[in-house]
DNA sequence: ACAAATCGGTTGTATTTACAACGGAAAAGA
DNA sequence: TCTTTTCCGTTGTAAATACAACCGATTTGT
């Protein structure tokens, strides 16, 4: 676990606190590891979830599958990002959605009353960490708020559009890579692959933008 | 604002704290109170938020219009309920949507500092107040997710269908009112009044469902 | 290096949706 | 009460989407 510090400092949960005193927490906080290979479900919906999941390597989706085979894409977990604070509360009720692997990965995971009980003076930065917590669930929410802003568009080329613009705003370049294959980037627009793929080519022909890979430069 | 106490006391910021006690730290938590009249803006997008607001009368919507007019709602805020958690981080960024008022609303609204910074024993309640933020940020945060699976649905029946199940399941019965109109409904779900009226008579007509006005029945 | 699998673009068709427009019923307001 | 506005269903048409199927290029695995 040790080897994996380095990402749990560059973490929201751990922001502002030192290397060491990380690893003094690791203890207090009662922390695990696991790894998982690709393709390989880290949560199942309907499972109860106690514990918030860091990634220290490797990638996640949040997804679901219908009836029908249709799969959303719900979220992206990158590496050093978190995964599972919106399941703190004690009567949060089961997970909504599935959590897979589409990387080898690895992840550290705290338990989730250890982290809001905060304990005697062993560790000092605990409190630091619970307010770190507080803000990353915020900010999760408005991330929420703004994929909401994308799919509820109501074309391909608008909800396009909307997450590129995000993206590029985001990146702060016109020019700027995404974290998904076409497959990916559908699911989690909520469209048809070849639909977008067409749009996109359309776009592409009327000078809007120009890609290659998952690679975009706005025009 | 003494009349409302009696709201307060049923959010979920103040669970478990006594009407005297909310009374006590409406000081601490330098609480004010405004009115709006039906169609007046809360926020406006682009605002910068630094207070956590109640309804304590009255109903808001969350909303989004873009260019052509399309209007996107994000989410509704009944009595008791509140607004502007996600942007309790100081660095939280411009408000990304409108809040309306849909009836004439009054709102009570707390200083984020006031409230982050637990204050002196003055107050005994404000840790738990906190925690109670804590819990009710995750929770907006799942209902967020919940409302992803409704709009990533393909088609408009879909749409309706995971929308209303939910709703059935949430009032725990197959019978039930929604708090929308037509034409908020169709706003809520992105999809268009008329496409949408049209394939909610289709599915009454196949047996799927009774409905007058608000009022819906599962079949 | 070869075979297999994945990926991305293209096309045609059937389905679904958006949009505009209309009208009757109900609700709101004067 | 009478007028005005809002609400909701209906219809027809144009536009957009889903779906299936195909292919070449690239990547992956052995």
């Amino acid at each position: 676990m040790k080897k994996y510090i380095s990402i749990l400092k560059k973490t929201k949960l751990f922001a502002g606190v030192s290397e060491d005193e990380i690893c003094g927490m690791l203890t207090c906080l009662d922390a695990g590891m696991r790894q998982y290979k690709k393709g390989e479900y880290v949560f199942h919906r309907g499972d109860s979830v106690s514990h918030i999941t860091v990634l220290v390597e490797g990638e996640l989706h949040i997804q679901r599958d219908d009836y029908w085979g249709n799969r959303a894409i719900i979220s992206r977990v990158g590496e050093a990002e978190m995964f599972g604070e919106a399941y703190i509360a004690p009567e949060s009720g089961a997970l909504l959605n599935d959590v897979v692997a589409v990387e080898d990965s690895t992840v550290i995971f705290f338990d989730v009353r250890r982290i809001m009980t905060v304990c005697s003076s062993a560790c000092r930065f605990h409190s630091m960490v619970v307010q770190n917590l507080f803000f990353a669930i915020s900010e999760k929410n408005r991330k929420l708020v703004q994929k909401l802003g994308h799919i509820s568009k109501r074309t391909t080329r608008e909800k396009l559009i909307s997450y590129l613009s995000e993206e590029a705003g985001r990146q702060g370049s016109a020019s700027f890579s995404i974290p998904f294959n076409r497959q990916q980037l559908a699911d989690f627009l909520s469209v048809d692959r070849s639909a977008m793929s067409n749009e996109l080519c359309k776009m592409r022909d009327e000078g809007l933008l120009e890609f290659e890979k998952n690679r975009f430069r706005l025009l």
